[in-house]
DNA sequence: AAAAAATGTGACCATACGGTAACAAATATA
DNA sequence: TATATTTGTTACCGTATGGTCACATTTTTT
């Protein structure tokens, strides 16, 4: 049999990407990923360091929002602004890897997952830089985005939010747009 | 040994309500609602037909929103619509059993919880009629309400969300007032 | 009082979880 | 080539899960 670490430690790491893609947080854990890895749990302890260090590594190499950083650079004027909300509504609905992270942080906050909510939430705001003011616009923006993720995590299990029907891409164009417009009122304040 | 059916169901059924509030759904299992009512887990079984029928039982019993209702019935104007935002988040901050039944819907749906997350959707839907057309108030006050959610569950787990304190009594104010300011622009369109 | 029905318990099953230790095999070093 | 060292597997442990079955005890009915 051929041995060969690096290769090892890739399979793990990405099952482990693959397991919170595909079942979400409550199916990260030992032994689904070393089954799905196709080799022994002892090695994810070994090389890892058990599931904290697994998460730690992830959170380290993780690249959240990173095509989002080149706009938020120069985010000032309206139209910068407005243009960064249609991508960042877009990438949070393409990412499904985002998406679990987000679902997770609704669930738990232990000594495994610490290190890796720490990383992410700093990556966020980086990207989101938030207005220091705690004005009506600011609240406001902040609901939408809320909301925006909210209905995104929803829409997994669920096709509708009373009436309205998550799977159809017409909705989200109404939530981007009443965002927008939102924005815009505020702005003529 | 007493035995009286109607006090032990009594008994399996507060310790339901008690493990949801207090561990969530994760922590809601028939182990743990036994244990919980020192009781044997057949009678789970027996008496309310398993976790699935447990679940039903609670739907039916649920009186989700109950207090919402008086208000809901003349929010044609604008003065009770926003009556009803700050009854209706209030309302949602105070009811643990409301928010991990909203948690619920963003981790499963599967054969247990179908009739549950049903009739809680259903009551739901009666409560927060939502508007038939399309337009933008529509969507920014679903991704306001959506977003009031989501901080919420986020705020369980969660101190801040990126430089905003979810334990601060003004920020929920202030979330407040900004649906309300909203509600007034559109209003004035 | 005797028989029947309802109520409740404990034991057991298969499965899965995180975690560890003993051992085999391959690779690197001396 | 002989010896360490690294890499990998298997087996096991304690605990927990959902679910069922046989049995004992209490309550109701005849």
């Amino acid at each position: 049999m051929k041995k060969d670490r690096a290769a090892t430690e890739e399979k793990i790491y990405k099952s482990f990407l693959y397991i919170l893609e595909e079942k979400g947080p409550q199916g990260v854990g030992i032994n689904a990923i070393a089954k799905e890895a196709g080799v022994s749990k002892t090695l994810i302890y070994r090389y890892f360091g058990g599931m904290k260090g697994l998460l730690l590594s992830f959170a380290q190499k993780g690249d959240f929002f990173k095509s989002l950083l080149a706009i938020d650079a120069q985010k000032d004027n309206l139209e910068n602004l407005k243009n960064f909300v249609k991508e960042g509504t877009k990438e949070l609905r393409e990412n499904v890897l985002t998406q679990e992270i987000l679902r997770w942080q609704l669930l738990e906050n232990n000594d495994d997952t610490k290190s890796l909510f720490k990383y992410f939430n700093a990556q966020v705001g980086k990207t989101f830089t938030i207005n220091e003011k705690d004005d009506s616009l600011n609240s406001a923006f902040q609901l939408m985005i809320g909301g925006y993720v909210y209905f995104t995590l929803l829409s997994k299990f669920n096709k509708t939010f009373i009436t309205t029907d998550l799977t159809s891409e017409a909705t989200w164009k109404n939530y981007d747009d009443a965002i927008l417009k939102t924005i815009e009122m505020f702005s003529k304040l």
